[in-house]
DNA sequence: GAGTAAAGTCAACAAGTGTTCACTGAAAAA
DNA sequence: TTTTTCAGTGAACACTTGTTGACTTTACTC
């Protein structure tokens, strides 16, 4: 599995690695390989998997040490984009395979993104200002949410990691867009509440 | 190029697509295929300019036609997400290079995106509410609804067609999204107008 | 320490890969 | 009408691909 993260990194994409290439980074025979995965659409899921643990990990880790409540938009932004660097390798295939790869990776890659929407959306419900939000808007919301910071991580991992000027300014663009949707929120008001 | 994003059309990508494929399905033998490309590379700049003027094409029908000012948001999510789905092809293959291509298309999918968000972002600052925006603050917010208008279609792409029931949830969902990012907008204050 | 299960090796396979070369036929320009 | 350009052909090249079967080595259990 990390054979093929270090593969996919930089140009490649795991649609486009093929299982000896993994089994020569893996310093295995090829053959080897079905020792551990029947195939590489086997692997790819099982990165799927490996990757929202990180991710779900981070959630967990985040839960546990609440942010200030001041400032919580822009240390949450920090937190995450932050993280999603030092996990580079799983954002990254995540990233490319979310609409590229296999439609059963693809699949499995939209239904742990629901699960996280979810997730958000719990978290984000007792917030005052959203007390007139019913479940559908509340995942409506958190999907914006979701969107906005996988778009900004996405934009990241292609930028040279030295270049911490443009990563600066992602981050503060990512920051204002999940401002103006609290702000949004603030003034929305649910059908049916 | 018709062949290349026949070939596209459903589980494939283009990064795992070989030029004696396209040269097959293009009813040709894989010599003739560099009188016309350089290489698969060549071919994949050449449709992500393809697909983008068909954006473009799109975009200056809507000014030339313009919407009825009332329900004018929904108007346009329908107009954009109908007019993704007559060309699936060219938004299939952004969808899917966009993030996972080599860098070369990949750098040219997000300069064509820059664009059209700073296209947007012009069509959207004669709006009364978004007086007190600055430009960067409208490229903010024209970014974020390029990203979920982005969102939307590459989730539609990936419904079956026939599934009407789905495609009208996402379609719904969208609609609320970029209404609340418009609720936000008019709570909105730029640092510097 | 013997026996078993997991992980790895080697060799072979048919098929597919990008790219090149000298060549042919048709259309366009002179 | 001759000449030049353009698009397409067929064959060959050296490789890489996924997958298999029969063996060997390593690690763990009784």
């Amino acid at each position: 599995m990390d054979a093929a993260l270090e593969l996919i990194q930089g140009e490649r994409s795991f649609s486009s690695i093929s299982l000896r290439e993994v089994a020569k980074v893996g310093g295995v025979v090829p053959a080897a390989f079905y020792r551990h995965f029947s195939g590489m659409e086997d692997l790819g899921l099982a990165l799927v998997d490996d990757s929202f643990r990180t991710l779900h990990t981070m959630m967990r880790e985040a839960r546990s040490a609440p942010l200030p409540p001041s400032n919580l938009i822009a240390n949450s932004v920090a937190t995450f984009l932050k993280y999603s660097q030092d996990h580079r390798p799983h954002f990254e295939f995540i990233a490319k395979e979310r609409y590229s790869g296999s439609s059963a990776v693809r699949l499995a890659i939209r239904r742990e993104i629901r699960l996280w929407v979810s997730e958000l959306a719990a978290d984000l419900a007792p917030f005052p200002k959203l007390k007139s939000f019913n479940g559908d808007d509340l995942r409506m919301m958190a999907g914006l949410v979701v969107n906005t910071v996988i778009a900004a991580t996405e934009l990241i991992l292609d930028v040279d990691t030295k270049d911490v000027a443009e990563v600066a300014r992602i981050h503060r663009n990512a920051e204002k867009q999940i401002m103006l949707i609290f702000l949004g929120a603030a003034a929305w008001k649910s059908q049916s509440s």
